[in-house]
DNA sequence: ACAATGACTCTAC
DNA sequence: CGTAGAGCCATTG
């Protein structure tokens, strides 16, 4: 059970990402771990899939820039759209990469 | 406790 | 661009 504080601090911080800008799960979980204690790139992942609607969750990719499956096409015209660093089909994650540290 | 699953991550081929 | 294997942690049966 994703508990609503994990869960809503996920949220939160997927909502505090600029546009232009993408995390990957894993920095979101390394993020949130701080404030949770407990965080892993699939508990984010599962908790996008589950609680993703209402957030920008085309800023949160997997390490590699990929985008989410089922979702591709939208993240990709979203982030076109946003000015985020494409390389292909996927995120420049060397300059897309965002972190609330700055 | 065990097995299976998942919007993950890394390394290797 | 692809597959394969191992590690990761929480949920579910």
């Amino acid at each position: 059970m994703d508990s609503e504080e994990y869960v809503e601090a996920v949220l939160e911080l997927v909502e505090r990402i600029p546009p232009g800008r993408v995390m990957s799960y894993g920095a979101v979980a390394d993020a949130l771990a701080e404030r949770s204690g407990r965080s892993s790139a699939r508990l984010v992942g599962s908790i996008m899939a589950r609680h993703g609607g209402g957030v920008p969750w085309h800023r949160v990719v997997n390490a590699a820039g990929r985008l989410p499956p089922g979702h591709e096409i939208e993240a990709r015209a979203r982030l076109r759209a946003e000015g985020t660093p494409l390389r292909g089909d996927r995120v420049d994650m060397a300059n897309a990469c965002w972190q609330p540290a700055g």
